[in-house]
Parts: C-alpha cells; sequence; structure tokens
DNA sequence: CGGCTCATTGACCAACGTCAATGCCGGTGG
DNA sequence: CCACCGGCATTGACGTTGGTCAATGAGCCG
C-alpha cells in the first residue's frame, strides 16, 4: 500500500489525482517517525522545517491555558497534515500531540511546496483541506455554544465516524476512536466526570457501545437525530460517503 | 481614499505590496451593495459568484440551530473579505450577516483569481489571511471551552481592538464596537442577560466602559492579564502593533 | 502481586439559564 | 413639543447543567 494512501483517499473526496500526481506525492515523503500517546508532534512556538503526515492513529492540535486546562481544537487522524500552515505563518499558535501511539511521515516543506507549484490540482486540494479544517472547526464552535455536552459527543461521533469512513478505516457499524474521555472531555470543554456520564446516557438510549477504545454506532438515525447533525460542513463532494448502516 | 485600504493595511501586516498590486486589487472592485443592520449579506447554501469585501461597519459569520439559537462564529471588519473560500468550496456551510449598517465592495470571483494567479504576493497574503481566521477560531474555541464568560468577554475585547487597530480604525483608548449585547452572547454561547451581568464585572474594575456602541478600555495591561490574552495568534508579523496604551 | 491509567459514582456547589418585569433612549408621528 | 413605540440593557428570583472533590472499580502489564 501507498504510504500516502490515506491522504489520497482524503483529497479525493474533493477532486480526482492522476497517477503521476499520487506518485509525486509519494515520493516526497522522506522519513517516518513514531510516537507514543500523549507525546508532543509539535510545540507551540515552533516553526518545522518538515511537514508532518499522520500515518496511523490519532493526534490532536491543543492548547494550554494558565491554569491547567487543556483544550483540544481538532483531531488528526491518518492522512491528514499537521502543519500545512506553517509554510506560510511564522510560528505554530497551537501544540499537536499524540493520543495514541502514531506514525507520523515526514515531507520536506520545499519538496511539498515544489509540487504545489508544479501540479495545479495538489494544490488546490491541500488548501481545500485546510478550508476543510476550519469549517470543523466552525461547527465545533457551534456545539460549544448552542449544544449540550451530551449533544457534542454524538456530534463528534458521527463527525469521526464519517472522516475515519472516507479514508477508508471505518467498517460497517464501528471504528477505532483511539482517544481516552479526558481527551474527549479536553474536547468539549467540560470534565471527564461528566464526559463519563454522558457516555452513560448515550449507552443507555442505545445509541453507541464502546468495547476499549471501539466504538460501536447502535442507531445511526437517531444518533444523528439526537445530536443535530448534518453533514454539509464535512464537503464531501464527490463521494456521497453518507449512506445508511 | 482607496476602497482597499483597509484590506492593503490588513494585508501588510503580513507582507509588503507593491503600488501595481495595490492598484491591481483596487481595480477588481467593480460595485458597492448597503445593508442595514440585521441584513444578511450571504446565506447558507449558497453559492455566490463574487467576493464581498467589508467596506464600513460590523458584520459576522452564523449558524442557526435548530432550537432557534443562532451561534457567531467570527466577526468581519473593514477589510475582511467574506468568501474567499467559496471558490474551492461547493457551496457556503454557514451565512455572513450585517451587525451594524454595513457597505460591501464586490470583486468579481475571475478577476480575484486572475489576480492571485499573476500576483504570487497577493496570493500568499490572501492565503495567510485565511490562515489567520483559522487561528481566531482556535482561539475562540480555547474561550469556549476554558474560560469564563467574562474572560471570553475581555478576551473579544482585545482582539478586536487589536484587528481594528491594524486596519486603522482604533483611537488611542477606544474604538467603535458596532455590536448588540445580544450580539455578544450569541458570540459565547450565552444569554444576554448574563452578558449583561458580565458587562457590570469589567465595568466594576475599571476594565473597560462603553457609552453606546463605543468601546472605552480603562486599564489595557490589566484587562490582558484578565483575560488571559496573548496576541501571537494574531501572527502580526510585520508591525507590532501591540504597543501600550 | 503491585502499580499504573482510565472509567465510574455520589454528594455537594457554582456558573450560567430562564422567566418576568422594568428602565432607558432615540426615533417618529400628531 | 410631547406621547408613544420598539429595540436594547438591566435586574431579581429561582432552576439546571455541569464542576469539584473524594472515593471506588476495572483492566493491563511488568
Amino acid at each position: 500500500m501507498r504510504k500516502t494512501q490515506h491522504l489520497i483517499s482524503k483529497l479525493e473526496q474533493f477532486t480526482g489525482l492522476g497517477g503521476e500526481e499520487k506518485q509525486a506525492l509519494e515520493d516526497a515523503v522522506v522519513g517516518v517517525i513514531d510516537y507514543r500517546a500523549k507525546e508532543d508532534i509539535i510545540l507551540q512556538g515552533d516553526r518545522p522545517d518538515h511537514v508532518h503526515l499522520l500515518a496511523s492513529g490519532w493526534a490532536c492540535r491543543y492548547k494550554l491555558v494558565p491554569d491547567g486546562g487543556r483544550q483540544i481544537m481538532a483531531y488528526l487522524i491518518p492522512g491528514d497534515l499537521c502543519d500545512v500552515q506553517v509554510a506560510l505563518l511564522d510560528r505554530m499558535d497551537h501544540s499537536i500531540s499524540a493520543l495514541s501511539a502514531c506514525e507520523v511521515y515526514t515531507l520536506p516543506l520545499a519538496s511539498l511546496s515544489d509540487l504545489m507549484n508544479k501540479y495545479y490540482t495538489i494544490s488546490r486540494a491541500l488548501w481545500w483541506s485546510t478550508l476543510l479544517d476550519e469549517a470543523i472547526l466552525r461547527e465545533w464552535l457551534v456545539g460549544m455554544g448552542r449544544r449540550s455536552a451530551e449533544k457534542r459527543l454524538g456530534h463528534l461521533i458521527c463527525e469521526m465516524w464519517l472522516r475515519s469512513k472516507a479514508v477508508g478505516l471505518t467498517e460497517r457499524t464501528h471504528f477505532e476512536m483511539a482517544v481516552t474521555q479526558e481527551d474527549l472531555a479536553d474536547t468539549m470543554g467540560i470534565t471527564p466526570e461528566h464526559m463519563s456520564r454522558c457516555f452513560q446516557t448515550l449507552r443507555g438510549k442505545g445509541l453507541i457501545s464502546t468495547d476499549g477504545r471501539r466504538m460501536t454506532i447502535g442507531d445511526l438515525d437517531h444518533l444523528i437525530a439526537f445530536s443535530d447533525f448534518d453533514p454539509l460542513y464535512l464537503h464531501q463532494q464527490r463521494k456521497v460517503a453518507f449512506v445508511r448502516l
């Protein structure tokens, strides 16, 4: 399998890619690094000279606040680029950390930049992926402001199920949600204790069930309705990925 | 004064622009539209064929949720482009509405696209501005998850003071904050009643005072400290805009 | 077995929501 | 000029979501 398979699956939601373009992406990968859970990949203030492509596992963008709290601002799954933005911004305004064990491919910033100059399609597709990140961020903000913690959890499960599906990591009814309840609590702006209570509720309603990190969706239609989930914001233009279970 | 003066001031935080580039931007403006407060500029689902540049007044990005609630996800001030992203995404995943009376310039999507092909600097500067939007969104999410409503309000005031300053719309200690408390409540995910209480607190501490829509910062250093404000996320690279009052 | 991390539970508490009423102010028409 | 109106801000009493603290379990691994 190609190293860039997940990335290509992701980009192909938006546009077709030719064989030459796929090979060029593949050739840009120069190294691989392993991280353990909770290990930092990039720190706030860094100015990385490589772009990081997540190959396996889950990671997150986060910031710490003075009182010691952590706010997670994005989940990164296989196929996601961690830091395209550093090409333009002076330095990282947030940190990135592994949530589970992760494999990360490195691509020299210069190669990626060449590639974007040479292949208009790749350039557009990468720009599209940053706009998608932004759209997800907006939807999370809506959740934080206007949805209960339980609905936010349900919403996130729907989102990650679809995003995993788009890169080929979802089974029919279940997928690997490689995070702890504490991570989820830091995502939703609540405490781990309350996160646990939210899980009870969703399980009690028969919407989900869990076995370790494996998340099984018990009743997709009702989960969607309960969570007020509308996949429009994921902009999955080319494939109708959102089929019934 | 140039129509694109505010936009140019904004972009020059990031990069220098030559006279030819400035003129090209100016020439791309083809029309102007007036909106009254509360009027929608773009609706969710739209696919505008023009890019909108805010010339005066304040606007916002927002989404509605089923129970009737509104979540504001960004403020737009003079010099901000409303919808560069629609060039790539299929359609708007959120709406944009005027918060005060607004003047909006329109630029044909095709002209802007030509301009970005011809002038690498402009292309980079516009990309930078979308990354900035994303950085602001992340910081708002941190606030929603991990800061009290009072601190969020203080933080927003610091942010808008700086952003207004970057486009030349801030006096020494005060600026026009063209929004109602209800708008602010919909921004922070709280109720107007609670927003009012937050204002009392900040006024009581002597951090701010208000006169209609005019926001006066009483004690910048303490407001910054109180709000846990760090301007790093605004990525104001070229100018040290963050001088003391 | 012991030590770790993660999930869960319960009792109590604080931030913020809800509802209902009041005040303020600028605009407008008689 | 004044009465009235509509939009916005404010206040108070009380309710709810989610926080805090402290303890207990449950699984995993050396």
